[in-house]
DNA sequence: CCAGCTTACTTGCTCGCGCAAGGAACTGCT
DNA sequence: AGCAGTTCCTTGCGCGAGCAAGTAAGCTGG
């Protein structure tokens, strides 16, 4: 239960009005930039772009449903939907796991390997234009320390 | 026309990878988390309470459809649907541009104004859970002028 | 002054997602 | 063994958004 009356929460101060403000556009804008660069160049979704790409990094090219869905921040549902498109292409294959029979793998096919590395150089292009060649004076390694921490804490839902 | 030959483009260093890694993580997360406590504890949307928050900033609190969208980060159609929506539980109503007989003002009413003000603790709330708390050690001037270039350059659609 | 282009917005369509409910498999208690 | 409870995934549904086509109003050149 949450108390009746509200805790008062401080207001913003203007610098940290003006991150939020900056941070709001960011991150309703970005997604959707390099989802229509990978679209747009590469034919391929973001999401799916996603998809491959963690199943391509995880020992056997394989992932359980749950791990890929955490993986990608995508509900469930969503990621068997992903999934069963990626399948209808013959990019990923599902199969039952062994050790857990309500359980199945996503595996990366050859084909969807290609798949990957063909879209690769459209979303290393659209990663530097968007995002890292406007940090070309900014010390990297504090800025992803700094927002590490965004969006972790407390009621976490998703 | 784009060389047929793609131009090779240098790959992501360490530190920029583990850059863009997280700053895709916040996009996509972020927006999600922002809206689910909003909804969850304000009844309105993200891109309702933008909208609402827009407009309440406007002078006269009006802005012509096109200036709301682009503000809102959302196309012109998904504006029309979303002020269709505000406009139905009488937070806007939408009045003939005189000067303009094709254009339309989307105008605040004091019910509209007053429901912004009703969710503006649960966005704060959430702004300072979600974004700045985070941000407790950092020089969020800098911070702010690094993500303020973020996604603007090149062939910039949406 | 009116024919044709442009601009401002809306509407039809479709897609991707989350939520809630469902079903199937595993686990634990008795 | 058997039943309750849990976990893992899928399915039905609705929503919000973008694209492309449509409509109405303004603008411009002959």
């Amino acid at each position: 239960m949450r108390p009746v009356t509200e805790p008062a929460v401080e207001p913003l101060s203007a610098d940290e009005e003006a991150l939020v403000r900056t941070l709001g556009r960011v991150m309703t804008v970005l997604p959707k930039l390099i989802d229509h660069d990978l679209r747009q160049d590469a034919g391929i979704s973001l999401t799916e772009y996603s998809t491959l790409m963690h199943l391509s990094e995880a020992p056997e090219k394989r992932l359980r449903m749950n791990e890929l869905a955490t993986a990608c921040d995508l509900s469930l549902s969503g990621m068997t939907r992903a999934v069963a498109r990626l399948e209808s292409e013959g990019f990923v294959r599902r199969i039952r796991c062994d050790a857990d029979g309500r359980g199945w793998h996503a595996v990366l096919t050859p084909e969807g390997l290609a798949r990957l590395e063909a879209a690769y150089p459209t979303h290393l292009r659209s990663t530097r234009q968007r995002i890292t060649d406007n940090f070309a004076d900014f010390d990297l390694v504090t800025l992803t320390q700094a927002l590490d921490k965004v969006g972790c804490p407390g009621s976490t839902p998703v």
